[in-house]
RNA sequence: GCUCAAGUGGCGGAAUUGGUAGACGCGCCGGAUUCAAAAUCCGGUUCUUCGGAGUGUGGGUUCGAUUCCCACCUUGAGUACCA
């Protein structure tokens, strides 16, 4: 029986379908473990190899857990809500979720194939009105709450009204937009309901105002700042602008410290963790409050740096802070307003590509230094910016580099307030080794001394508190697109209502175009039936708003990020329509215990999906604050571009002047298509080959004909030259030794069909090869489908992992599956004759246990630290020794098929139940591993003596280290090494290494 | 600029965390089988001037360094006037 794995698979496949074999109950006497996979986004592409990768990772994870006696719940679904599906019904006036609904079952029948053990009976899909159910729940509570820096959580808004109405909110710490008028409890019952309303919503920890935002044109949409890539949008690379417009947030800067503080308590990666630890920011510093000379207003900063305070020399605002008018003298007037111009006038973009250029003006104004008294120029300057902290800077030469330029730049003095420190050149801007002078009551004392007197003597005077500050910035909550969850929100008077929970889910409204309105207002504005009859309960016709029970809806949908802020926990419990989860299901699950995804999602959803999960914590409605508490961070497949070279014609250089252009137009629309072979390519590079010549070298028909019908008088053949430019040609015409299938080339495109090619010496045209990330444009995609038809799902498997480390980066090559693939055929001969099953019940020799234990021990110390790659490797020794040594012994081969199942689970199935067995090989346990069958009975030691001289001595190998040495000093050979010396030291690696130290 | 990660044969990559560098696979070379090819099996494969040399470069610690320390070079990723 020959190895037939497309059988085995479907049958596999069908039988664990057909058996629930992976279904995951919610109460088990076993431990519990929770493998996840970041759910993908169904793009109509469908899935490459690379995808697949992080699934098989935490599939073996996944059924390795299982072998080991635990409760696994492993489950999948989809993040079904996005741009593309919205783009793709734009241009067909397709509805997106018929689209969604298409790429879904593509994505499931390719995700089926490869063998994975999710448990389908939990999937979710974002899109789907019994997801987003909860989703709209979400935003309703984070809508109803306000946080409490008292008690540090979340609490609910009653809480707050109760101590609005009884005291006012002078005493209130909470997290909340900036400048909030006191009011007592007085005033707060004297206030109308929206005016109510609107002071509740400066404290919801999601909340609707008026901010700048990046507004993305082409898409017509705003976006958060982790979806702008280098200032133009990460999907589509078009510009951003800042527009202020009126949008929902979420106050996730309420979480910035406890999101900086878990990151200590789970295991993910350092890169990863440091990357959310720049996008929070966190920085300690100080409030300094400067006074104006001749001047009620004040100037408020925030420094890192307060022990620098009698450095400072000038102070500069943003050019856009709110000051600036204020202070400005008659004088400078025309100068600052001429720089502001200037200013608003740079794109975001300039701005961030011009860091060098210093430029600013002077307002004319002086504050005062809060200790000396001294005047202190106050200037404008770009540098500064107006969303960091408070928009304003103290700015002190001699310790920033950025402040050292701009007074150099200016001529503003440069006092020293560093012992030995020398700022003839650049600013000291670092912070160690510093010693304070010329800094009255700070002289003499080092960083840290001087920056808590600072503080010490500033609040004394009320001018200054020690204060922390964090990049971390709110984040837009608005989407104007049609393809994302609708929000249970209505207006009466303008103000945002809640539709009551029970109410939910508010289904998307249907639309006849998809594309904004003509007002600018989002796709939902197209809608019809879309206004809230509070009376009934229910979504109505726009026609029939008439403010008293029937109120329009908001427009804007929410972003991508809100579905896959919590769908781990609706796993637990996917089917529940009371809840999100169930208490008991998600008590029980209570978090992932491994998570699986791309490292991209680091400041997007990883950020945004702890802040839910902290927020939920706080509302008790979920047990634990960190939602995962392993992460692994799988590296990316890329894909093995092909390039061809095809010929273009070249202007002659007089051609720009020529009389003839439009013959010259004509000619060379008519130039034939020739591609040229790589090696050609590199020799013509550094050669200028004219047209002429290869015509004549390469003996080209159309070249020939095409200079035949050229007209000498207009153009004479000498002036024409040729250059090539690379194009992508499709991987599938390529071979594994990079030669183009030209038949193949020349059907793939219409105006190929008469191409020709300059070849190599030997015939054969190459192509020139490249690693790029992959993707359709590309033409360097590797469908899963068609491996897994060519050599199995088993071999996809084995030869992802095999590939490399998970997490590293690593190009595809098809053309070495074959080892892998050769291995799972080997690994069935071991088991399968030609006449049948080869197992019996003989007695397993020596060697086999050894092998087999060795194995067991390797794959599961590579497991527990992911190197899969590994494994594979001792896989195909363990055949290898095994095939060698005749083993038939059912006592080796039926273990050896638990280790072997996570990776290739078909083969693995079919072989156990072939041995008999008739449960499911995922239910046997993990095998034991015997460390005894491992020892021998002696070994050659390898004997090196001062690192120089070198022999070997067979020793037993379970002597103690003493007795090793004992030995070693005892033998013949060593005496005549040591020639009467005693050695220093005897140094004994058990099982390695004896070296004498003479 | 800053932060992080990584540099090992023709290629992807191993090396039990300081102990015989190059496991395993691809590719290549040779052989067996075959009328022949495919498939399969077996052997070889870091370089070498055959003395040795060798894990990006130069130092250091050590009896011993791919592994630890210092400096530098290169590549990749993230971030960017954050006061």
């Amino acid at each position: 029986m020959r190895y037939n794995f497309n059988e085995i698979e479907a049958k596999w496949q069908k039988y664990w379908a057909e058996n629930q074999t992976f279904k995951a109950e919610n109460q088990s006497e076993k431990p519990k473990f929770y493998v996840l996979d970041m759910f993908p986004y169904p793009s109509g592409a469908g899935l490459h190899v690379g995808h697949p990768l992080g699934y098989i990772a935490s599939d073996i994870y996944a059924r390795y857990k299982r072998h080991q006696g635990f409760n696994v719940l492993h489950p999948q679904g989809y993040d079904s809500f996005g741009l593309p599906a919205e783009q793709y019904a734009i241009q067909t006036g397709q509805h997106p979720a018929i689209t969604t609904e298409t790429n879904i079952a593509t994505y499931r029948r390719q995700l089926d194939q490869i063998g994975f053990s999710f448990d389908w009976s939990r999937e979710v899909r974002t899109s789907d009105p019994s997801y987003y159910k909860w989703t709209q729940w979400i935003f309703i509570q984070l809508f109803n709450s306000w946080y409490n820096n008292d008690s540090n959580k979340a609490e609910d808004i009653s809480t707050l009204t109760n101590i609005f109405s009884s005291e006012g909110n002078s005493k209130v710490n909470a997290v909340c937009d900036d400048a909030i008028a006191t009011f007592s409890a007085e005033d707060w019952k004297a206030f109308d309901a929206v005016k109510q309303q609107q002071i509740l919503l400066q404290y919801r920890l999601t909340y609707l105002a008026e901010t700048e935002v990046n507004w993305c044109p082409a898409l017509g949409t705003v976006l958060a700042n982790d979806e702008i890539v280098n200032g133009v949008s990460e999907r589509g690379g078009h510009p951003v602008i800042r527009k202020k417009m009126t949008q929902w947030s979420m106050r996730i800067s309420a979480y910035a410290e406890r999101l900086l503080q878990g990151l200590e308590t789970i295991d993910w990666t350092d890169s990863l963790k440091e990357s959310q630890r720049n996008w929070i920011g966190k920085s300690v510093g100080a409030a300094v409050t400067f006074n104006l000379k001749n001047h009620s207003e004040v100037i408020e900063v925030f420094t890192t740096r307060p022990d620098t305070i009698f450095g400072v020399s000038f102070m500069t605002l943003a050019p856009e802070h709110e000051l600036v008018s204020k202070i400005t003298t008659q004088e400078q007037k025309a100068e600052v307003e001429a720089y502001i111009e200037a200013t608003a006038k740079r794109s975001e973009r300039d701005r961030i590509a011009d860091v060098k250029t210093i430029s600013g003006a002077f307002t004319g104004a002086y504050a005062e230094h809060p200790f000396t008294k001294q005047p202190i120029p106050v200037w404008i300057g770009d540098y500064v910016l107006a969303g960091y902290g408070t928009g304003a800077v103290m700015s002190v030469p001699c310790g920033d580099q950025r402040d050292y330029d701009f007074a150099k730049h200016f001529n503003i003095p440069i006092p020293n307030i560093f012992e030995n420190a020398d700022i003839s050149q650049e600013a000291y801007a670092s912070k160690d080794n510093v010693v304070i002078a010329n800094s009255d009551f700070l002289n003499g004392l080092n960083y840290k001394e001087a920056t808590k007197k600072a503080i010490q003597e500033l609040e004394k005077l009320g001018q200054g508190q020690g204060k922390t500050n964090y990049r971390l910035r709110d984040a837009v909550f608005s989407r104007q697109r049609y393809w994302g969850e609708p929000f249970p929100v209505y207006y009466i008077n303008g103000m945002p209502q809640m539709i009551d929970a029970k109410h939910l889910p508010i289904r998307l409204p249907e639309v006849e175009k998809y594309l904004p309105t003509e007002t600018g207002e989002p796709p939902i504005g197209n809608a019809t039936v879309w206004a809230w009859d509070t009376n009934k309960n229910e979504v109505v016709s726009n026609d029939l708003i008439d403010n008293k029970t029937i109120h329009p809806l908001e427009l804007n949908t929410m972003p991508g990020w809100a579905g896959s802020s919590w769908y781990f926990n609706r796993y637990m419990d996917s089917q529940n329509n009371e809840e999100f989860a169930s208490k008991e299901a998600l008590n029980y699950w209570k978090d992932v215990d491994l998570y699986i995804g791309g490292s991209e999602h680091a400041t997007g959803h990883l950020l945004y999906s702890r802040f839910w999960q902290k927020f939920l914590f706080d509302k008790g409605e979920v047990p634990v604050d960190e939602f995962a508490k392993k992460l692994i961070n799988q590296g990316m497949i890329l894909g093995t571009s092909a390039f061809v070279y095809k010929i273009s014609l070249i202007w002659p250089k007089t051609s720009r002047h020529n009389d003839n252009l439009d013959y010259l137009n004509q000619i060379s629309s008519k130039f034939p298509s020739i591609f040229c072979s790589k090696n050609y390519y590199e020799k013509s590079l550094h050669e200028d080959i004219s047209l002429r010549d290869i015509a004549k070298d390469f003996k080209l028909p159309s070249l020939s004909s095409f200079i035949g019908t050229l007209d000498p008088v207009k153009v004479k053949i000498e002036q024409l030259s040729f250059g090539e430019y690379q194009l992508h040609a499709d991987v599938s015409f390529v071979n594994a030794s990079d030669e183009l299938d030209i038949e193949a080339f020349k059907n793939w495109r219409e105006e190929y069909k008469k191409a020709e090619f300059i070849c190599e010496e030997d015939g054969t045209f190459k192509v020139k090869r490249e690693v790029e990330k992959m993707s359709k444009s590309k033409y360097n995609v590797v469908n899963p489908d068609q491996i897994c038809i060519d050599y199995g799902a088993d071999s996809l498997r084995l030869y992802e992992m095999f590939l490399g480390p998970l997490e590293q980066y690593k190009p595809w090559n098809t053309a070495g599956i074959t080892g892998v693939h050769g291995f799972l055929k080997k690994l069935w001969k071991l088991y399968v004759g030609e006449n049948g099953l080869l197992v019996n019940d003989a007695e397993p020799s020596k060697d086999n246990l050894k092998t087999l234990h060795k194995t067991i021990k390797k794959v599961e110390e590579d497991i527990e630290n992911f190197s899969f790659n590994t494994s594979v490797s001792t896989f195909m020794i363990a055949a290898n020794e095994l095939t060698a040594q005749k083993c038939t012994s059912k006592e080796i081969l039926e273990p050896l098929l638990i280790l072997i199942s996570p990776y290739a689970p078909h083969i693995a199935e079919e072989l156990w139940n072939q041995l008999g067995n008739n449960k499911s090989i995922s239910t046997a346990p993990f095998p034991k591993f015997n460390a005894s069958y491992l020892v021998e009975s002696s070994k050659n030691y390898p004997i090196s003596f001062n690192g120089k001289m070198r022999f070997t001595l067979e020793l037993p190998m379970d002597m103690s280290k003493e007795a090793i040495e004992a030995a070693v000093m005892a033998n013949e050979k060593t005496q005549e090494q040591l020639q009467g010396r005693t050695p220093k030291k005897v140094i004994v690696v058990p099982g390695k290494i004896v070296n004498i130290v003479g």
